[in-house]
DNA sequence: GTGAAAGCGCTAACAG
DNA sequence: CTGTTAGCGCTTTCAC
């Protein structure tokens, strides 16, 4: 026994709506969504009738039918930690323009568990999937035996897939040009493993930067370390206690710089006027408690997430991308560094 | 013309299983499913044939046969900043368990887009849906004109729906417990703005502790103020003015904390000896890079999602549930506190 | 302009 | 044990 429109039924159809407004299932269906050629009076009593029984049409039908479910999969390493956080944001914001949902995976970095999660989204039909990282180093690829679009963001896999990533080596370029620009010219640099690509990267932009005004970095004043507060502060006692002239840190993250300004304070070295302090990351829970608030590199993940939905979509659409596309980064200028805060263009610097 | 099976064939059906293993479709979804009798070489056969072929079920269809999409909706209204981020996760980790897959929805606090989200959803025939909010107060209660379950995580509606909250209270309570138990009798607490539902908690369960043991709150020890770092620092000076003779103090937050910490050690205050500290939130990032690393409160926020997925699942099962659900915060110990670290009970000092 | 019918891919009776 | 049939709710021809 069917449920008599307008009643609790819990399911309201398309057919109850074209029941109730006396049309045919077809004519309703075209009315609601505005295609066909129907009497104006037609459209609005079947809208008017949709909305007086609640009716929501059954996605998974419409999906079904039309060969596309429009939703993507997103697959995560971090479980949303602070690099894919903003970037996740970002993918939506860009997809929910196309109204697209998205399925949120949390792979934790493990492989099978990857696995598990493409076999569901693949069987979920989602158009196109979206691996987001939190290092930029290469990674397997996601197998997938399907034609559907893959894309990686703050996450590098073979040159054959479409990699997303911030272009580490224009920020450690701009935060040495910036630190330059203010005079400072026996610049050191505290950073992280250089197994990194990315302290790799920002460590060659620092170099690019200097070279450029005839300088370079002096042995001793390289350091890499753990990315972590504390060894911000190590560094320091490990750099000031061979009586460097030091005027600049560059630091690879901010939790470093945090320590460094920390370490800086505490033995009486004035920031910035003794010695100017750049970050990296923008972290603002971290950069603006700072002591004094860090000047510091920003990689936009957030639009880096807006790049990888526009793109996700453009290979929807048919346009198939590869390669690695990077974004350039940002100098969020704050007191570190002992410069007026202005409007920096993000492509200043840029390497191309 | 159909694509023949074996070929590129971009969408394998069922029946092209069926049609290469030489079955009815009836018999091959039996097959993949494990239901009715079947002969166990059929069974293998029809196996082999659809992974050689690279079938992937359309989850689609099937969802739209068995009346249940096997998929929930979460809102958030932070956008996974450090209360939603775990608790997403505890919520995949519960869901996942049944082969339920999560809608990722950004609400940003904002009732129109929540709206519009619902909506999606709704279309979507999601089986239930968590809003997590990021704080406790009181907000409006999702209007969905349907009958699929929802519920609030860190987040609170009105009586009539299940709201899943930490223990603020408890939190408190064990805070202070712990610092009288290290022998400070002379407490003071520096915590966010009274509006806040959850600094009052806090507050009220300090209370208890400390008249538990004969104490109170003498008047000016405690300060209410911005959720800031800066602010923990600002209220060390003055408390410190008035010259009280303070030997604890319980912070609202963590970062509250770490300014108080900074500020102690600036003002040559050793921190545990001549004050205790204990914090609230166990934000590693920041509990752990204080000086000392800070022992502070749990919300067990993930295993607050965790609870949130599993009750969603009682009541998509047709349990209803209602009302606030408070669960046990945990102390963890570590430096900041002058206790020996060791395993604490989280259900210790609990109210119930 | 509107209705009727076919079918998206799958599962679930019911026959055989 | 296996095949056939009838839909799930919707869109989309194609007639009228």
């Amino acid at each position: 026994m069917k449920t008599e429109p307008g009643l609790v039924g819990l399911r309201v159809t398309i057919r109850d709506v074209a029941r109730t407004a006396g049309v045919a299932v077809g004519t309703a269906s075209k009315a609601l969504n505005g295609r066909g050629h129907l009497a104006p009076e037609t459209i609005q009593r079947v809208q008017q009738v949709a909305e007086k029984l609640g009716f929501h049409p059954n996605d998974l039908a419409k999906s079904l039918v039309r060969g596309r479910s429009f939703t993507v999969g997103v697959i995560t390493s971090d479980g949303f930690g602070r690099f894919t956080t903003p970037m996740v944001g970002g993918i939506e914001e860009a997809l929910e323009t196309e109204q697209i949902s998205v399925f949120l995976c949390n792979g934790q970095g493990d492989a099978e568990r990857e696995r598990k999660y493409v076999r569901s989204l693949l069987e979920k039909h989602v158009d196109g999937i979206i691996v987001a990282g939190r290092r930029t180093d290469p990674r397997p690829r996601l197998e997938i035996g399907s034609r559907i679009p893959v894309l990686y963001a703050y996450a590098q896999a073979d040159p054959g897939m479409l990699c997303l990533l911030p272009d580490d080596e224009q920020g450690g370029y701009i935060a040495a040009q910036h630190l330059i620009e203010q005079g400072r010219h026996h610049l050191a640099h505290i950073t992280g493993p250089e197994r990194f690509e990315a302290a790799r990267q920002r460590l060659a932009g620092m170099r690019r930067a200097m070279s450029e005004a005839d300088l370079s970095i002096s042995v001793g004043n390289l350091l890499h370390g753990p990315w972590e507060e504390s060894w911000g502060r190590e560094a320091v006692d490990e750099l000031l206690s061979k009586q460097k002239s030091i005027d600049g840190i560059f630091c690879g993250s901010d939790q470093i710089a945090r320590g460094v300004c920390d370490a800086l304070r505490e033995r009486g070295v004035k920031v910035p006027d003794d010695i100017a302090v750049v970050g990296f990351d923008n972290w603002d829970i971290i950069a603006a408690a700072t002591r004094p608030p860090l000047t510091t590199v920003d990689m936009n993940l957030r639009e880096l997430g807006q790049l990888a939905g526009t793109r996700l979509l453009e290979m929807i659409g048919g346009n198939q991308h590869r390669g690695v596309e990077r974004l350039p980064c940002t100098l969020v200028i704050r007191e570190s560094s002992g410069a007026q805060a202005m409007a920096s263009d993000p492509r200043r610097g840029g390497i191309d």
